[in-house]
DNA sequence: GTTTGTGAAACGATTCACAGCT
DNA sequence: AGCTGTGAATCGTTTCACAAAC
């Protein structure tokens, strides 16, 4: 498949959310424009960016919402399950939705036990990337890195890092410059 | 001032912080080319960056790194203090960092007794735009949304939303697609 | 010799505009 | 008549490349 932006893909994931959402109305079409209105974007991008995927509307018509949202879900890779883990947060033995926390020495024996696809680093940032060692070694593939530092993992494994000090910092920036 | 990208903004938030780990070694001048091996970006991004701002550097040389940090910190509008509050974290009446976790049903006492320049959004879906819309009421003139909707508010407030399933997506996305 | 600052070139993403279906 | 799908045009961002400064 031909190299498809972030910033469609992000799209597509907004999609999907609306697309849900009329589902549940029980809404059966719905036109790039109505799309594009709920997501703050054009109906030309929203046409632009489906059809980097296949042609899922018909003319005069527009989308078929349960069929669209589906092949979202499957563009999106929404269709399989995935294992994830959250490290960091919360303080060791209490317990969060019928979960326990563990305490990160038992890291290698958990995962071991239990692999997991994807992991939430909620770590200091001084240990982010030890701990991201770890868990690539432990065959996690996918982490999204709350820790303010670039993490360096093996190339196949994907990073999102989302930084909330350089958000609070964007926030400031625009404040300051109207 | 011409319009700098956000893309641009959000760079410079990483350069600074680059800056002041540079700043806490000692380090006197730092290149372009240091400052973009850094932050994963490139010599000319840095220097074109900048270059938006002003020419803050030595030809032959590089950038002094304390003046640099300075300026940037400027720019970003870091040198004021920000009365920052966060909204739907915590169980009231908990304790944190010498605060104390109050109930929503405050707020208006709350911020009118202490304004805040900028909230931290951490609330259901649905009731954020109704408390996004009770903080602009009340002066605040940024939000760091957490909830995953798009909230709409006066034309002098700056939103910036952060959505962690979006993020999970994009890396679900990102997995499937090799 | 090294490194900045910056126009120009290349690249990428968005918007336009319209032919083609329904 | 309405709306999609898509090349072409536009707009914005990044990279190149080099003259100027040290």
């Amino acid at each position: 498949m031909r190299k498809v932006a972030e910033s469609t893909v992000r799209r597509l994931s907004l999609y999907l959310r609306f697309l849900e959402e009329f589902e549940g109305q029980g809404i059966e079409t719905v036109s790039s424009g109505a799309l594009a209105s709920r997501g703050g974007t054009t109906s030309a991008q929203v046409r632009k960016d489906l059809s980097f995927f296949g042609s899922f509307g018909k003319r005069g018509l527009g989308y078929p919402v349960p069929e669209l949202a589906d092949r979202l879900r499957d563009i999106l890779g929404l269709k399989r399950r995935y294992r994830v883990g959250m490290i960091g947060a919360g303080k060791i033995g209490k317990h969060w939705n019928g979960l326990t926390v563990q305490d990160i020495a038992t890291l290698e024996k958990e995962l071991t036990r239990q692999p997991l696809d994807m992991a939430v680093l909620v770590v200091p940032a001084d240990v982010a990337q030890a701990v991201a060692d770890r868990l690539t070694a432990l065959k996690v593939k996918a982490i999204l890195n709350f820790a303010p530092v670039q993490l360096s993992v093996p190339p196949d494994v994907v990073v999102k890092t989302v930084n909330l000090a350089l958000e609070l910092e964007t926030l400031s920036y625009a404040l300051v410059n109207r």
